[in-house]
DNA sequence: CTCCTATCCTGCGAGC
DNA sequence: TGCTCGCAGGATAGGA
């Protein structure tokens, strides 16, 4: 489901749940797994730990604590809710329960996601290939580039490899391109300085915009918080085959590319 | 190395 | 209506 914009929605509505900084007083693990298996003795040692911030990096969050972090990636369909006692709901596979009665829920139907310790940020397996994050200055059309000179791999699945940059997935590399009006099949390495300019100006855009709605709720995803993200209705390519461009006459089309369902609209994107 | 494919898992909607 | 099939926001192991 989540893809930057829906991630960090979710970690600003954690932020604001967790504001008083509280006191981890139980972690209930209700199986041994999620994608991978969860370790379980190291997850235990912070109960006690008071949490002070929620971070993210990339697709992760981060549940901060002065000795380490708890890091959580939803996967495809992975949510936290506030779980008053009595809301208990299939596919709750952790809860995280603090003072007063409140506590957090994850839910996975399809367990795609990670819920694992994180000691040292630079050394931990899953955040260290990473790229950078593409709503930093570091990420320049320029860098961009750069990265991609050696790429022969279509331009949509660099935009979603996570070590050339992260948090952009189907839907925002599909948004992105049609944006840019770039095809998604060029293959990487072609891209023009100039190109990638625009790209990179549309990809940081498109986020900003899908954070500020929210995010996308397909499917089921909520913020943490339970209300409902918005840029779905921003959509101008994804999930939107038969209907017509926004720029023009045609009629949007899909195909197959890394295994991934692409969005775009043959004559606006060259 | 790079690139591509299959795979993990459950739920849901399309089509018969 | 009820069934089967294919596909869904991600990431990675393993083969070419």
């Amino acid at each position: 489901m989540p893809e930057l914009p829906e991630v960090e929605v979710v970690r600003r509505g954690l932020e604001k749940i967790l504001a008083e900084k509280p006191k981890i007083q139980k972690i209930e693990l209700l199986r041994p797994d999620l994608r991978d298996e969860m370790p379980a003795r190291e997850i235990h040692k912070f109960e006690g730990q008071v949490i002070s911030s929620v971070e993210r990096r990339a697709k992760y969050i981060l549940f901060c604590t002065s000795r380490g972090a708890l890091l959580s990636h939803l996967g495809m369909t992975g949510t936290w809710r506030v779980a008053a006692k009595g809301d208990e709901r299939p596919h709750d596979h952790i809860y995280i329960s603090f003072a007063k009665g409140l506590r957090l829920a994850y839910r996975d139907p399809r367990r795609f996601g990670i819920f694992d310790v994180v000691y040292d940020r630079e050394q931990h397996k899953r955040l260290l290939h990473l790229g950078p994050e593409p709503l930093e200055e570091a990420f320049s059309g320029a860098s961009l580039w750069r990265s991609l000179r050696q790429k022969e791999v279509a331009l949509k699945v660099a935009l979603m490899d996570q070590k050339i940059v992260v948090g952009v997935g189907n839907i925002y590399a599909s948004e992105a391109l049609f944006a840019a009006q770039i095809k998604p099949q060029l293959i990487a390495s072609k891209l023009s300085l100039a190109k990638a300019e625009r790209l990179v100006q549309e990809v940081k855009r498109i986020l900003h915009l899908s954070i500020e709605k929210g995010g996308s709720s397909i499917s089921d995803f909520a913020q943490a918080t339970g209300e409902s993200g918005y840029f779905q209705n921003n959509f101008l390519v994804y999930d939107r085959v038969g209907q017509k461009c926004a720029n023009c006459q045609q009629r949007i089309r899909s195909f197959m590319l890394g295994g991934r369902n692409t969005f775009w609209c043959s004559k606006c994107q060259k």
